[in-house]
DNA sequence: TATGAATGAGACTTCATTCAT
DNA sequence: GATGAATGAAGTCTCATTCAT
């Protein structure tokens, strides 16, 4: 017993070791680029290494990928308890998603490469599966939460909340994705720095929620 | 001079055949998985040939991107002309950019693709420079329409030009990218349909621009 | 057209020459350590370019093996226009392919190399079947010949043709497999040279065959 | 002395259970492809322990092929006891092999395996060496099995005992490995089955043998 | 004795690019 | 201008063997 759970967990801290590396190498030259060479290189293991904790590039990729999700899906649930309406939560999601992607770049531009390279992989893949149902859990929060919200008098009530949620989602997930790809090109632009760019969203979008409430 | 020009458009027309052959195949595979091999096959020419008029696979590439760019750009100023004021303007390309979206997928998926991808390429590079100019010049007309919103009472003065232009932009066209990545995926959540998300957001949108004017 | 037949010509000799040496390298250590590394170098061309004409080393491997099944073939034809009856025809197919293992000892050895090996390869692979019936077809002019000869007196009547073709096919073709690999051993052994056990297997079979007749 | 004697049926013990999986491995998956990890997991051992007993890959095949060839050995001199005179004795070294093949048959594939296999491995090998005495044993006593034949007059006495010995045994080891090989393509030819074919061939070869004694 | 994680050489294969025709 | 055969560097992955525990 003893025995296999301290097996279990050496696998496991190699496994995150090995990721760790491979996270960033995937960010800096995303996964076409990335060469399971300089992974093990870098890790400072064996190419053949590799493959006793990961069956492919593409395994070690996704892996690394849910890794990630599960952080930011973690990240936002804790959040959630100290929230006292659904504006409140709604606004929470947001912040949190923010703040996940100016604390965590690596972990963050990792799921962002994905989400544009998962298009070319198979999509019935197990492993991109498994990554969508982490992200419809999100959205699902978000949706029950606008719901909450409209239902509490937080929220403006002439909203629908499958349209306002979906609207959100793919707002706040693009344009972090586009500030954060852009990060210096926009501060060339405007002179405005990511967070700048983040709170005003976030303060024009509260009023928007909350205008009749 | 006539044979000149005559032989300069048979150029150009060769070129946007195999650009036009490119963009799908950098579409459906992405960049590094698409080969020069079918581009050629497909272009019914000689792999050879596509090295006559474009200088690297890299070059075939973002010359097709910035063809697109350019299309997109072009569409834009179009509308212009008939808005009367600035908020008109602002919606208008909001509208402009999402229908670009919809009509021409391909072009539109190829920009996206490049947005990507683009970060792993040399920052220097004078095409990815060229792009990010043409970029640059459809963000600085909306600067300016909203600005000039802000003055003919159009727009809510509170705003702030930059940062409302910075924000209303990297909303859009994350968004954008967002659900035309994973249109299918979101409609399975939701029910709903692009179009149907966008004109939501274009609906709120303007009720959040327009609130004090 | 002329251009055509021109250009498959030269693929088809390129191809010879490719599988000549690939044939050596088969034969000398056999499928699995063959490289094509070695396939290229000895033929003097860049490993790249075999794939430019077998699109895997079991590909290059059973191409090659249909060509030496192909030339056994029609050896075995060729040599039985000139009998004149079932018993000679049969005597004729045994001793033409005693003389194709002499002679083409690398065709040989590379059917027989197959022979061992294929009972690892996917029976489904459309190679294997494609050589499977040559062999069949060999086997089925053995059976008619069998049937020839009772029928024209040549052969003794109180022998069951389907079922002496069976047993006169695997000794053969067992015997000439177990010479052929042993050679040397069988020598120190005997004394004996493979012709010399052949020309006596032969002398015994056509008493054996005629015994009654 | 009791301990070392019990220590080393132990080791035989487990060498026999590690040569038992490992055979059935060979077998199915040929020498090449049959990895030591398979071997390993299906013998429930570590890798590693496969070398204490073993000193190489190779080691372990050979030394289960020479297993093999000391039961087929063991099988034809036993069986030999109950024979009257050199045909008697002829006949059911043919007889006790065939049996051998059919009972046997992971046991006989292996030697199969082996038979085509060790023309690429080196000549020198001790392990070679083994195996061909092994075989060479057996030859002689077919050999000497025909001499006695002749001179007690139940084998015609106008065969040449070397000779025919010698066709003999490339006959029927000949014969038996191609019928083992191809068992199921041989029945779709001709409906046969291998004991059917094993049979009328001894039946004509006895006639042959006998045809004057 | 037994383990199994780690190694690293080497296998097959792909593909952007060149160049003689 | 057009061709496409040839190149060869570089990629992913496998596996016999070793060695510290």
């Amino acid at each position: 017993m003893r025995r296999n759970s301290l097996e279990k967990k050496n696998k496991e801290e190699k496994m995150n070791l090995i990721m760790n590396v491979a996270e960033k190498i995937f960010v800096e030259k995303g996964y076409e680029k990335a060469t399971m060479t300089e992974i093990a290189k870098r890790a400072d293991l064996a190419k053949g290494t590799l493959y006793l904790y990961f069956s492919s590039k593409k395994d070690l990729y996704f892996t690394s990928v849910e890794r990630a999700l599960s952080t930011l899906l973690r990240s936002i649930i804790e959040k959630f308890s100290s929230c006292k309406n659904g504006f409140e939560k709604v606004v929470s999601m947001g912040e949190t998603y923010v703040s996940f992607s100016l604390e965590y770049v690596d972990y963050y531009k990792l799921i962002l490469n994905y989400e544009t390279l998962e298009v070319h992989f198979d999509d019935k893949d197990p492993h991109v599966k498994k990554a969508y149902e982490k992200s419809e859990e999100i959205f699902k929060l978000l949706v029950s939460s606008v719901e909450e919200g409209i239902k509490d008098g937080s929220i403006d009530k002439r909203l629908e909340p499958l349209k306002i949620a979906m609207v959100l989602w793919s707002e706040i997930t693009g344009m972090v994705q586009q500030v954060s790809l852009r990060e210096t090109l926009y501060e060339k632009w405007t002179g405005l720095k990511p967070l700048q760019i983040y709170e005003y969203y976030i303060e024009v979008t509260k009023k928007m929620l909350a205008s009749l409430s």
